[in-house]
RNA sequence: GGGCUCGUAGAUCAGUGGUAGAUCGACACCUUCGCAAGGUGUAGGCCCCGGGUUCAAAUCCCGGCGAGUCCA
């Protein structure tokens, strides 16, 4: 770490008369213009100083915050840029939410490939952060939600080929970033003596490097981050996580100044809720009926200012601290415990209420999986926290002040998004419960505790909190047995083997191979084309021939690669696959052309001519699909393929056949108007301030430039190929819909030929229903449902009959041989009739008092043993024997036994047999 | 993406291989001046679909469809 050191010596501290300390506290080293200072001024080192003592001139609110810093930087040369969305999900694979402003910039910014946005920019992103979830409201400091204000310059070593990367050159550096950090606390009002600058190297995700931490008041408003190094065994620095690093090419400034820390600083409240969201709390208490009264009132102040001085991180040591606070006040721990924790859920929903604005906003889809999942739990937080309270205002009106306050524009559909989840939600809670009851009363009978494996089970299958077991257990007598660590328990069952997946070892000579040139963007129709072999590589089931130029299109972007073949003057391969590795492009063929040959190249017209419908119909549809169902319709996936293709997206309610009807409508709008398909290569800032992110459906490109397809009014970023107008699709049908997660849905539809041919299948059946029932296709339904009904009549008279028959052939009429069984009678008959007619007969036979042994050959051979009670014989038996010698089992309850068997042959025999079976039983 | 749970009468659910059930609701009748309530009775089932095992499957196995839930 002591390498690193030289890095913070800065020429801005040493013209400003800065000195460099070491905390006599933390041993921490940090830079102030205060001689005297003797510790770094951070908690637990030092106490908050600014509650009930803004720290700043004016007091602001969020907003008023906000536009300062922003336009702050703006005057010193910044350009504001518009924050992403809270999804990070939608432009990088590894992670879902963003929590913090450079994750908008990664990994293709920072790493040079792509230019940003704007050089310097400044922001402020809205971020989530839902480790500190339990922490929320309790400590008085914690949020999930937040916007983090920063600057960022993105720049290159001046040594490196300006060609390398997207930007080059320095912006600036160390010296800039701390002196307007110094001069926007000037600017605020903030007495910069008391500014301490501490030195705290910083390691994420591969990267490291020097860093800074601003405190002021015992608060920390600001990191200034200068990312510069990567992870690299060779390395001449070693970091605080063990790791060696080395210095980039590139070098980037990262800061963040947290919006509602300075909002909190700026009015001295004891709790940054009451800074950031006033209005809210003051409509929740109003609303929940918490009405304190002024001593109250001026208890909890007094109780949230100490807390506010304590070092509390967790919401554990809120727990802890609260003897003490109680203590210093002069009030009962159990008093002050029930002042505060309305107020903590209250806090808490607040804060929730705008995570979810953010989250909706920015049209995340509640759902089992990925983000949309976060959405949920957060929502269902948020329920179960009002009804605790007892907040009675409807969910989606909360979430809506926030949202409205935040400026979306799609409150509309946030609103109708959390009525439908918290619909849900209340069938899960009413699914649940009735569960929970039936179990709680079954373990209160046997007075055992509910065994942690059912509240497992209850949680990890149900979605039922152990909490909620206990309520409704205590309700019903039942105990709950407890366990201290369940979460992790829950975990347990989780545990996976994590198969991991071979890596595809690249070729030496592969690398050397220069970009193939892809045909196939300058002539989207060309089928034909001429190049040269530059090498063939063998493979386990072929070859792999890669040319100067092709007109194969590969894998990529859901769309499957073009096959055909590659002929020179003495032989013809057939290409069955192609992919794209690192810019060269690798024909797998059945045979070897030649390497320097000179090929002509075909391609399977037909097929391709399909593929490329599908997939400009692909955008026709998503962009449908956004027109009839909303603008938070973003595609989660898609593949096309030559007879059908499949588009997945997010709804948050399953398609009805109306809205289906509507989407194929407008669809085929667009093929009808005939518009052109077009292209562009534009600047992606340029594309991206024009579009904005929804171009990127299908992941994001690299790159400075992006390839831009536009259909009609849709615009994506696409790297397939397509057709020239919307008409050379042909017609768009779709096919079927299904629920491929919670909140994705997906449609499967047909473009030009496939579609015709799909139509016709489906009116192939429908034909041949409708001639089956010798009826005109539009009477098919009709007449389904009159043949269902009278088929379900027609069941049930027969059933009856056969009782009838049975009655009849019990009183006498069936001829059956009667037999005396000690003082009991059997009739022994054999029937033919199926199991139910055999068993409705036994019925009446025991009805009248006598033992029946039926025998039926239908299906093999059948018996069916009834006993009338108070006789001594076990159906049961007598079946087993019976059946035995038919080579098959029976059995069942001692009064009424079934078997069979299948050697038919056997069964008069068998039922001869049958009187001294009987009579054997009996004895036994 | 993975794990787990579930699918039976209009609703909620029993039913662990042997004759498909309960409660609520619906309908009819009784009781009542009338209503609530009560009583008696009746109707209402492709046991999600398709295969397999078995003498026999709502039940066991495989596949599909539909729903729920937890985790990443």
């Amino acid at each position: 770490m002591s390498e690193l050191e030289a890095e913070y010596r800065l020429e801005y501290f040493e013209t400003n008369d800065f000195v460099r300390k070491e905390c006599t506290e933390c041993g921490a080293h940090f830079w102030t213009r205060d001689e005297s200072r003797t510790t770094c001024g951070e908690p637990p080192c030092e106490e908050y100083g600014f509650i009930d003592n803004p720290g700043f001139d004016d007091e602001h609110s969020l907003e008023e915050m906000r536009e300062e810093f922003l336009s702050f930087f703006e005057a010193h040369d910044h350009e504001r840029i518009d924050p992403y969305p809270v999804a990070a999900n939608r432009w990088r694979d590894d992670v879902l939410l963003t929590q913090a402003s450079i994750y908008d910039f990664q990994p293709l910014v920072t790493s040079g490939q792509t230019p940003p946005p704007a050089n310097p920019l400044t922001i402020s992103q809205p971020c989530i952060r839902m480790q500190d979830i339990d922490n929320v409201g309790k400590t008085g400091r914690h949020t999930m939600a937040f916007e983090m204000m920063a600057h960022h310059a993105f720049n290159t070593r001046e040594d490196v080929d300006p060609d390398k990367y997207a930007y080059h050159g320095e912006v600036y550096w160390k010296d800039q970033t701390v002196e307007y950090c110094d001069e926007f606390f000037e600017s605020m009002g903030a007495n910069v003596e008391e500014i301490t600058y501490i030195e705290d190297p910083w390691v994420g995700g591969g990267n490291a490097g020097p860093a800074i931490e601003v405190i002021y008041r015992g608060a920390e408003l600001a990191t200034l981050v200068f990312m510069s190094m990567e992870q690299d065994p060779d390395g001449e620095y070693e970091m605080k996580d063990g790791n060696r690093y080395s210095k980039m090419d590139t070098y980037v400034v990262d800061t963040g100044y947290g919006l509602e820390r300075w909002t909190w600083v700026s009015q001295g409240t004891p709790t940054v809720y009451e800074a950031v969201y006033p209005d809210m709390i003051d409509f929740l208490k109003d609303n929940a009926g918490v009405d304190l009264t002024d001593h109250e009132e001026a208890v909890v102040h007094h109780a949230a200012k100490l807390a506010g001085h304590m070092d509390i991180d967790e919401a554990e040591d809120m727990e802890a601290a609260r003897d003490t606070i109680a203590d210093e006040i002069g009030i009962d721990a159990a008093d002050l415990e029930e002042l505060m924790v309305p107020l903590e859920d209250i806090y808490a929903i607040a804060d929730h209420c705008r995570t979810l604005a953010y989250m909706l906003g920015d049209e995340i889809v509640p759902s089992n999986v990925g983000t949309g999942y976060l959405a949920r739990m957060v929502l269902r937080r948020t329920k179960r926290l009002c009804d605790n309270v007892g907040v009675d205002a409807p969910l989606d009106e909360l979430v809506d002040m926030q949202a409205e306050r935040l400026e979306y524009e799609n409150r509309d559909t946030v609103r109708d998004i959390v009525r439908t989840e918290v619909e849900k939600y209340r069938e899960t809670l009413d699914r649940g419960s009735r569960r929970v009851e039936q179990l709680a009363e079954e373990y209160s009978q046997s007075d055992d505790p509910i065994p942690t494996e059912e509240l497992i089970e209850l949680y990890d299958s149900h979605g039922i909190q152990p909490d909620m077991v206990e309520e409704i257990a205590d309700e019903k007598g039942a105990s709950v047995e407890t366990v201290d660590d369940f979460y992790g328990l829950v975990a347990e069952r989780h545990d996976t083997g994590g198969a991991l997946e071979a890596e595809t070892e690249g070729d030496e000579r592969l690398q050397d191979l220069p970009e193939t040139d892809r045909l196939y963007y300058e002539d989207q129709e060309g089928t034909e084309f001429e190049a040269v072999v530059l090498d063939v590589f063998e493979r386990e089931d072929g070859y792999d021939v890669v040319l100067d130029q092709t007109m194969f299109y590969p894998e990529g972007g859901g769309q499957p690669a073009d096959t055909g073949s590659l002929s020179t003057d003495e032989a013809t391969v057939e290409v069955t696959d192609v992919q794209r590795v690192d810019g060269v492009i690798l024909h797998r063929t059945d045979g070897e052309p030649g390497k320097g040959e000179f090929v002509r190249g075909k391609i399977d017209a037909g097929r391709r001519r399909q593929l490329m419908r599908h997939h400009t119909a692909t955008h026709v549809i998503i962009h449908s699909a956004r027109e009839v169902l909303g603008d938070h319709i973003r595609q989660a996936g898609a593949q096309k393929g030559v007879d059908s293709s499949r588009i997945d997206f997010n709804h948050y309610d399953r398609i009805s056949r109306e809205e289906i009807k509507e989407i194929e409508r407008v669809a085929n709008e667009i093929v009808m108007e005939n518009t052109s398909v077009s292209e562009e290569w534009p600047h992606r800032n340029e594309a991206e301030a024009e579009h904005g992110f929804d171009l990127y459906q299908g992941g994001i490109p690299p790159g400075t430039n992006i390839r831009l397809i536009h259909v009609a009014e849709d615009v994506q970023a696409c790297g397939g190929t397509h057709v020239n107008r919307t008409g050379d699709i042909g017609a768009i049908k779709v096919r079927s819909t299904e629920r491929v997660q919670d909140g994705v849905e997906r449609i499967t539809f047909a473009a030009g030929e496939a579609a015709i041919e799909g139509t016709q299948r489906s009116e192939d059946a429908l034909y041949e229903a409708a001639e089956i029932l010798d009826v005109t296709p539009q009477q098919v339904p009709e007449t389904a449902e009159r043949f269902f009904g009278e088929w379900k009549e027609r069941g049930k008279r027969i059933e009856e009959l056969k009782e009838e028959l049975a009655a009849a052939r019990a009183g006498g009429a069936g001829g059956g041989e009667e037999v005396d069984v000690g003082d009991a009678t059997a009739v022994v008959q054999r029937l033919d009739a199926d199991m139910d007619e055999l068993r409705a007969t036994a019925n009446a036979l025991v009805e009248e008092g006598k033992i029946a042994v039926l025998g039926s050959e239908s299906d093999g051979a059948q018996f069916v043993v009834a006993v009338p009670e108070g006789v001594n014989v076990n159906a049961g038996d007598v079946v087993g024997e019976l059946a035995g010698k038919v080579g098959g089992g029976g059995g069942g309850p001692p009064d009424f036994a079934q078997g069979g068997g299948p050697d038919t042959d056997a069964l008069d025999d068998a039922l001869d047999d049958a009187p001294d079976v009987l009579r054997q039983v009996r004895n036994a």
